[in-house]
DNA sequence: CTTACTCCTTGACGTAAATCAAAGACGCGC
DNA sequence: GCGCGTCTTTGATTTACGTCAAGGAGTAAG
């Protein structure tokens, strides 16, 4: 999602342990000023929803900790996942009173949150943020469309292999390295989290893992550490040459 | 896409036969008049491609007349459709360079074009634009998470109904009607454009066609003309009580 | 008119993934 | 320890959709 690049100083907004991708790290001095007058912290248990959708959102926020999901669903209950919220990723809508899908927390998560109103007078303040804002979203709207080509075109195994990859390598640029060779991480969603986010059955993604597993192409901890002993090996499952770029 | 609704008055942007959507419709005066100073028109034929993915883009655009497409594509050669141009929407990537997806005429197409460099000082300069922009964006991204929904979780006959309706809908809305009960439109998408919008492939969608037109949903009149004999009939079929209110 | 092209339809068959079903693994409270 | 919940794995079977193949319909050129 690359904002001017990942943090390279202390973050500065407060107390916050995490830069908000939101502000240009470029001005991000008083900006941050700014936004520490109108933030609140919210927590959430995993398993809770931090907003259905339709309900009205007087909000926006990023995750400090913690991963949470958008999800969509159909009446009879089929259900989509549309997004995936990790550490620093921003949510919310300026100019929109509703939220659009629901929003799961899917381990322990932590919030700082805006209030929208002061939130959005900052953005005509200060035409820059809201530039950064647009940004921001042309990267989440070329994500999703990436995964419009893994839900209307990969295999099942290709699906997993990208989703690993995506997970991996966004673990990996919070440690602020590029990733490459051996990846260990922790993934923080169910097997039918996971078949939600792909568009599959929870039993054909535990059969792919395993799959992966005999070929060698990841190792397994328990049931959520991953172990990636070659990170190119995972991209050339993953079925396209975009390394994961996206979502990032 | 609603921007503060369909045309009620006459255009306004010199000879352009459309209004377009990146303008305020309760400020369009002075802003058109900026934007007529730098748009230039260009026009292709059904089959040529407008940008290739990756390729340097140096202007922004609206669609004045006929349908393109946004395509992705793996190496392999499996292609899926991301988006659909019809007239009035826009297309570009303000403080973007290269284009990320092949975008493609299906129908002869004339856009009317704005030099990026001066477009992104007028959007500067008139933050109220750069907020309906912003706007814009987002609508694209509810779209294409809607669109994540039927690709991962609606069968082959859902996804045929939700497209119908969703160009039904849209055809309904240029000419300032709600869409219901009959409605007649032409399908400017060959069953194979059809196909890599919903990551199907062309034979499933014809099949599925002939299914819906057995079973009274549609009638056919050629290969492209589409009757709706009932538009809650085809919604229905579509699987969601979203009425296809994205990508209007 | 014939030929040739593109696009579409329909059929027969194969297969990847869904569905149905059972049992294992892990954690948590008692 | 034991029971009980949730999550996961694995197997057997079904099915929706893909693949392969043949032919039809419309249109443009000769």
């Amino acid at each position: 999602m690359s904002l001017h690049e990942v943090p390279t100083v202390a973050p500065k907004c407060g107390d916050c342990p995490i830069r908000h991708r939101a502000v240009c790290a470029r001005c991000e001095v008083d900006e941050l000023a700014l936004l520490d007058a109108i933030k609140y912290y919210r927590s959430f248990e995993a398993g809770q929803t931090v907003i259905w959708a339709g309900d009205r959102m007087d909000f926006v926020a990023s995750v400090v900790t913690g991963v949470a999901t958008l999800t969509q669903t159909l009446e009879d209950g089929r259900t989509q996942m549309v997004g995936l919220l990790l550490p620093s990723d921003f949510m919310g809508r300026p100019g929109r009173t509703n939220a659009p899908y629901n929003v799961t927390a899917t381990t322990d998560l932590l919030m700082c949150c805006f209030r929208k109103k002061p939130f959005e007078e900052l953005l005509s303040k200060t035409p820059h943020i809201a530039q950064r804002l647009l940004e921001m979203t042309l990267d989440e709207l070329d994500a999703a469309r990436e995964w419009m080509l893994l839900l209307g075109r990969k295999t099942a195994r290709e699906k997993i292999a990208s989703l690993l990859a995506i997970v991996g390598r966004r673990d990996a640029s919070l440690n602020l390295r590029a990733p490459s060779g051996r990846l260990a991480f922790d993934l923080a969603l169910t097997r039918e989290a996971m078949a939600d986010y792909l568009g599959l059955t929870l039993e054909t993604v535990s059969r792919q893992m395993s799959a992966l597993k005999r070929d060698g192409v990841i190792e397994l901890e328990g049931k959520r550490h991953v172990i990636v002993p070659d990170y190119d090996l995972l991209l050339d499952e993953a079925g396209d040459d975009s390394d994961g770029g996206f979502l990032v």
